[in-house]
DNA sequence: GATGAATGAGCGTTCATTCAT
DNA sequence: AATGAATGAACGCTCATTCAT
């Protein structure tokens, strides 16, 4: 209001804000639109010129969300050539975003799934991208006999399992307060990779 | 459909069996007071006589799905001595009693922490002793050098973030639908465990 | 609440009767829950205590129109046995509850078809018992020669079309001011009644 | 939809249009200025350069729905000279306007006068001037002794009556399914018709 | 002449909870 | 121990309308 410059999608950039923020306060189900209205200082029914309603508000966070994960993900699978370091980087960096940005974690990941029904399936594709992006990496780990994988497609979802597991629990706070946090998700990571290594023989 | 000679322990006992039933049936943030008591057959107000409030009712019904949790993993636990084996059949039976029982998993496990602020900590205890049982087979199987695990307790919270993690996703249906639910979360126990063993030289 | 013997159930009747009367002072379309509970004085949530939902309240309206209608024309039809002057009695009748009663009068027979959609089909029976009536004593009337029709179902509703009409424009205030309202009521009646009659042949 | 180098008279004339043809599609009670708005190409907030408000809007549209009514039934006078014969086909026209034309009728006659508090008093002329068409066929039939008429204006009135119930019974579906439509439509003409007409001595 | 942004009021309805009995 | 009556707050959403541009 003040900026001249400022044009109404100003509005927009601030619901999606206010909302994410909002998601972590007071969780999904205490979240209204009144309530971010009124956090964002706007009328409630000015909401809904920028959002059809409050699925696709939610939709759009997660679809930021998605995007600005996927950036990361790519930006870290193409600086690392040796698949498991590959591997590796992209699971530290997973848990990072999770832990870093728990407002959009927990939309993207954590929400209901009745509520999400109606999100667009065709928007899940760039989900299916990050998953990619460790099938690829363990592909590539197994041609090397680096990794004991016998289908990367099923080893990047029981790896993003165990990523994800970690993640929330950290994020609902119910992991052992006495570990430290980065030091619990960097064991998670190294615990994850090596479920796939080959195993010694048992004496 | 209450008995009318039952006496109000029965009733307690009642409203607990109802919403735990129409947790399953038709979701958490569906479930209302009101509605419980309908499907009790009681009237709104008696519930408040056997549960102080809506998240009492909530902690209490998680109590009981904690302790059966528990009676699940004790009896297995007590029904194998070795102790990779016993780890593996308490994680199948963590991963089992979550697919069965979906909405009482997510009540227990998925829900904000915001929600349960007012769930009383001492009450996590029972929840600890889950992971206790995980911790004394990871310990065992240290000592017996079939794991290579430096902290029991630690190892116990990943493998238990493995678990939740596969179990999270598959509940809220964002595990790739072309792989088979059980043979699914088979490979996610295998794996888990497998991340615990010594692993071959790299030659 | 001042007269201890008071029960709910007159909690009901004037939410009843308040809808009745703020019907024809606002109009269908203005006219809410809310305001209807701010002119019994009572919150909004109660009304739903003694109705299930907005339409539920009306159609019990609509109920109670048409009991007392109906009570009114048997009670008409009863006292009358000469087919002619019992069809005079009977329109006067109907007419004269139209114009008695504007607030029944509209829910019943002036509202929006949309709208009384979801009333429940059978309850127009009470509706239909009411055209019988003139359909008797046009059957009575034909039978004795007195009228010249073909059809006394058909005939009755044309002759509920011709009443309805003029206490629907008299209630809308459409028709001249200048005719006066029960004159012209009459007149009404008459004219419906004179052409069921054989007309003179043409000279 | 509009196109772009019409002046802003075609778009009063597209918002006319349009808000007659949504008055018929979706019904009076689902108009609203947004939805009319969407449905002829431009804002909302334009349709308030050529109407002041909802009602002005609604205004003209009788308007111009008396217009027409009013240019059928001069059109069907001149043609007919005969008195008898010319009300006949007045009757008709009228009944088939509004069969025809069903929410357009809703708006001109069956609503609310609350809702038309603010229609001035002074458009209803040309709704009399219908009338007029009535009575003085009606007068001319007196003159003729075809018809058994004290006062035409009167009779013109009750005419309408029996028309306007016809109608209105018939757009709010509530006569007999059985009845075929046009023919029950017919009845009511004649049956209004013969009130008129000199009765025979009863023997 | 035309618009996008914005809003306060209002809608029907459901909620967890309280209180007198 | 149990209940029916009652309520204030809140829900997602739509409305007619205004105003700065």
């Amino acid at each position: 209001m003040a900026d001249p410059r400022s044009n109404g999608s100003d509005l927009r950039r601030a619901i999606l804000d206010r909302t994410r923020r909002m998601l972590v306060e007071v969780g999904y189900n205490n979240l209204s639109m009144r309530k971010i209205a009124r956090s964002v200082g706007c009328s409630a029914t000015s909401i809904y010129l920028h959002f059809e309603n409050k699925d696709a508000l939610l939709h759009a966070l997660i679809d930021e969300g998605m995007e600005q994960l996927n950036a990361s993900l790519q930006e870290v699978a193409a600086s690392h050539t040796d698949p498991a370091e590959r591997l590796e980087a992209l699971s530290r960096s997973y848990v990072d975003f999770g832990l870093e940005n728990p407002e959009y974690y927990e939309v993207m990941f954590m929400l209901h799934p009745e509520r999400m029904a109606r999100y667009p399936a065709e928007k899940y594709r760039r989900a299916r991208r990050n998953l990619e992006l460790f099938a690829e990496a363990l592909g590539a780990g197994a041609d090397a006999e680096q990794f004991d994988v016998a289908d990367p497609a099923v080893a990047a979802s029981v790896l993003w399992a165990a990523l994800h597991g970690a993640v929330a629990l950290l994020l609902a706070q119910r992991v052992d307060v006495r570990f430290e946090r980065d030091a619990f998700a960097e064991t998670v990571v190294r615990h994850a990779i090596a479920g796939f290594c080959f195993q010694a023989d048992p004496v």
